[in-house]
DNA sequence: CCATCATGTCTAAACGTTTAGATGGCAGAA
DNA sequence: TTCTGCCATCTAAACGTTTAGACATGATGG
């Protein structure tokens, strides 16, 4: 900066004043000789340095669960890039469903400096909370917020359950059950209290497994040994449908004549198994816009619900 | 740190030799007062400040094609392990494809700063090296790299199609199609002259669509509509891979039995389709590792190889 | 007993920006 | 002419660290 100054003729601060259109004006030759100038130096102002002065990175946290389940893979594609419109820069970083790992992101983010941190986790995290809010930096939560977390919450549409259970029934299905995780935790929780609520007095039956492809195939297969396979079966996540359609093949049970599925994330790469999973689809762009606007503003209440779509595809026995 | 070199009755300067521990050695009881005032305070260094004095920021740039694509997304899965397991930051950022986002982003992280550039593309790029070269910054090149770039490159094993090939044959199939991407740019085109090599003289033919699941799928829907779906395809990528599973059961074709196949990315998801890929799986983990020592390193040489082993699951006709 | 040295600490200058306050020149009003 | 005000620019202090050099103290060796 000093030697665009110097060869400009002029002081660092109408460098500055030039580089960033403000906070005063600049005489439209002197501007000319600036620009110049940096162009011939190839100067590029150095973030650190206004973040040191400025106080404001232009950096967001963001703490994934896990970025190789795409569908925190594509959340957070969107997250990027609803950032990146907001000329933030995107710091990542994987906690793998460890809340300890998840409190150490916080740090090390926090002592980066950034300007907010988005949170996306399936269940647990109240230490994030807390570390943020003692640094005063703001905190979105995505699909789950902790307990005793302060920040707002962009959810998933738990809801959407209803739907998913009111389509089986078209089918003529009079028996829906559930597959939910291991636990309550979480927002899948949220989607099992949808499904009892949907179902009650139906008979339905609940099913648990790990979150994993692998859990949810071994489980189908060990369902399909006991000849215990469900008629119809909502799935609280695309990556335990996509287990169940692996271990159904497997097992030579017919999706959806003999299995019929639907799965409540709807990310965009459940429109290609084999057969293709009928969804809910979850508005990711839009809970990534949102949450970076809350983000970016500073608001602390949580926003309107936003609904998924059921979109009917194979594995419900739609054609 | 100021409040906490007041609380403890000591500069600053030894502040900051008990928090790095060093250059200079401190007394045992002025450490402890040190701390003490420290944890009292909730004191966090300011990387920031940190950053502006030591030059080196702890932050690499991760530049991807798209992490909503899975294999990507593992990769800079492991990437960002590997970096974290160096104490390192990942600032990461999507190109979706294009050069001119490419080299956006590239110059973004470098005014941020950044130690180095991790490039993860599937082709084109060159701006990118220039931007690093200009500034000092190292870059290596994961999966492909630009003609004029001058880091070193780890590549995937592009040669496992050989395996692939072999495989197929000892199947039973004479003849084994390729199905490469819409041009031989990057990484697939050496896939696709390892296949001609590998195929010479069998009169197997080359298939081209686009890398996204969706051309994959109506691809194969259409070469079912013609009656021309080959037996035995290796197919550039999971993701084409997968379009074509999801086209195949669209379609009717049964696969192993009418359509026998393998794919050359072996992401952990292709383990999980619909029947599951049969691939060579390339080593993420160890491509990932290699990359990020290379770049913290300072190497400019390009590393030995690492080879893909081959993974046989359902869809080339293994039981 | 003085010179030498090691040890622990402090002082202050950097790092590259931003921006409030000071300054100087020039136009228009009195 | 002198004053007022505006405009463009400069000066210098901050932002929160790191670290080389200066300094004080006490121990060691001749």
């Amino acid at each position: 900066m000093t030697d665009v100054a110097r060869r400009a003729g002029t002081s660092t601060a109408v460098v500055s004043y030039v580089m960033n259109d403000g906070p005063r004006p600049v005489a439209a030759a002197t501007r000319d000789r600036v620009l110049a100038a940096a162009a011939e130096l190839n100067y590029r102002p150095n973030r650190i340095a206004r973040a040191l002065r400025a106080r404001r990175t232009g950096v967001v946290g963001l703490i994934l669960a896990d970025a190789s389940n795409p569908y925190f893979a594509a959340l957070a594609r969107e997250i990027e890039r609803a950032l990146a419109d907001h000329d933030t820069l995107t710091l990542v970083g994987n906690a793998d469903h460890s809340a300890t790992r998840q409190k150490h992101l916080a740090e090390r983010f926090l002592a980066a400096q950034v300007d907010g941190l988005v949170v996306v986790s399936a269940d647990g995290g109240a230490d994030v909370a807390a570390e943020a809010e003692a640094s005063g930096t703001p905190a979105v939560y995505v699909h789950h917020r902790p307990r005793t977390a302060r920040g707002p919450l962009v959810p998933a549409d738990n809801d959407a359950v209803h739907a998913a259970v009111a389509h089986l029934r078209d089918h003529g299905y009079a028996r829906v059950d559930f597959l939910s995780g291991p636990t309550d935790a979480g927002p899948v929780g949220r989607r099992r209290r949808a499904w009892t609520h949907a179902t009650a007095g139906t008979g339905a039956a609940l099913l648990r497994c790990g979150f994993s492809r692998a859990a949810a195939a071994a489980l189908t297969v060990r369902l399909a040994a006991a000849d215990a396979v469900p008629s119809a079966l909502v799935v609280a996540t695309d990556e335990q449908a996509i287990g169940v359609l692996a271990g159904a093949c497997r097992a030579g049970i017919a999706v959806p004549d003999r299995l019929a599925l639907v799965s409540l994330d709807g990310a965009p790469g459940s429109a290609y198994t084999a057969p293709a999973l009928t969804v809910t689809r979850q508005p990711l762009p839009a809970m990534a816009e949102r949450a970076v606007d809350l983000l970016l503003t500073g608001a602390s209440a949580d926003p309107d619900p936003l609904s998924a779509p059921l979109v009917p595809r194979g594995t419900c026995g739609c054609p």
